[in-house]
DNA sequence: CAATTTATCGAACGGTGTTTGATTATTGCC
DNA sequence: GGCAATAATCAAACACCGTTCGATAAATTG
């Protein structure tokens, strides 16, 4: 029964990205399947491909939203301190959120376009925009320095950040006792951070 | 017509994991299937489910070759120098091979269970091993450190090192301009090594 | 040569992403 | 208000996927 008019289409694309969400939550990243998704929201598969270009497209639009909540918290970081307090709580904020929604974060980390198309321009942005916050830091912290090394900093610091919290998420950085992923977000920033502040 | 015997199952085992390495380099980490592996080698799926537990198993073997490739690289470079260069040459030796064969080393990184089941233990231990070699060199750097801050440092540097060869050979370093990977390494080896060796 | 084992196949089951055509509710127009 | 155009929605189909299973035939054993 076409149209029943009771969501907008924009109503549904929520719905949809919520239904991730949730499916995501309770059963795991490999949960997400556009019939499951659809199911949820009592819908058909087909009245999703009129929301969504494909299954990438719904995955992406869903990991985007976690991906501007750490966005969002970076730039709020931002505000008033001195930028390697700044930088640390980036990172802490990387690592937080990740263990907040393991799950969900996992989704973005696993997540692999299907046939080896390339991710889509909007998505990478938002992914780029993470490494520019960064990088205004470091170029805060040091304004004489060219432009080039922070750029080279940042993207180094936050690969590196990256690897820690994909890591963490997945229990590959505890193996023999105990390394918290918290203890070596602080030993790299501590060690990295202070040692490329303090040369030249 | 079964039992043709031109080949043994060990031989079946090897032919299988060469497929999957040619199919993952000529058609990139996507197309592999229980199917197209069969089809490669000339047998069907009922055959590989003989040798192999399930995909993931059969995917698991095949990137176990490019783990013990890398450790064995890893092992090699531990000979005779000092440790900061040995720890060096590891780094650049998982992106140098990840540059090698950039489609075999995705499948390692995109490769994730099925159904959520965990990674088995014959494989954790491949893994945690080049954790290990790192663990062993920085033991030797800093023999009068807490074995804790080097195991710490291990994985604080390796978790480092994995992310930036991962987001390298995803193509997600060079953003604006040119931030090589190798850059990358080099810089978080002179800044976190080095402030780790001469801090205590 | 007969009996047992076992390598091998082919087909089946349920799930997946995606496309398409039919159906029907809503909208715009006279 | 009624009719035509538009747009939402569904159901079914296609080709692929991982996995299981029973039948079959070759090799091995006695």
């Amino acid at each position: 029964m076409p149209r029943r008019s009771e969501h907008s289409l924009d109503e549904i694309r929520a719905l949809a990205l919520d239904a991730v969400e949730d499916l995501v939550a309770s059963h795991g990243p490999t949960a997400i399947s556009a019939r499951k998704v659809a199911a949820q929201i009592g819908y058909t598969v087909g009245m999703l491909y009129h929301v969504f270009d494909n299954v990438d497209d719904l995955v992406l639009q869903a990991n985007a939203r976690l991906v501007d909540q750490l966005a969002r918290a970076n730039e709020a970081a931002a505000a008033g301190n001195r930028p390697q307090r700044v930088i640390a709580r980036m990172a802490h904020n990387y690592l937080s959120l990740a263990r907040q929604a393991p799950a969900r974060w996992q989704l973005v980390f696993v997540h692999t376009m299907r046939d080896g198309r390339p991710v889509p321009d909007w998505y990478r942005q938002r992914t780029d925009r993470l490494f520019a916050l960064v990088e205004e830091q470091l170029q805060r912290l040091a304004p004489r320095r060219r432009p080039a090394a922070a750029a080279l900093a940042a993207r180094t610091l936050w690969s590196s950040v990256h690897g820690i919290c994909l890591l963490a998420v997945s229990d590959k950085l505890d193996i023999g006792g105990s390394t918290s992923a918290e203890k070596a977000l602080d030993s790299l920033l501590t060690h990295y951070l202070g040692s490329w502040a303090q040369s030249r």
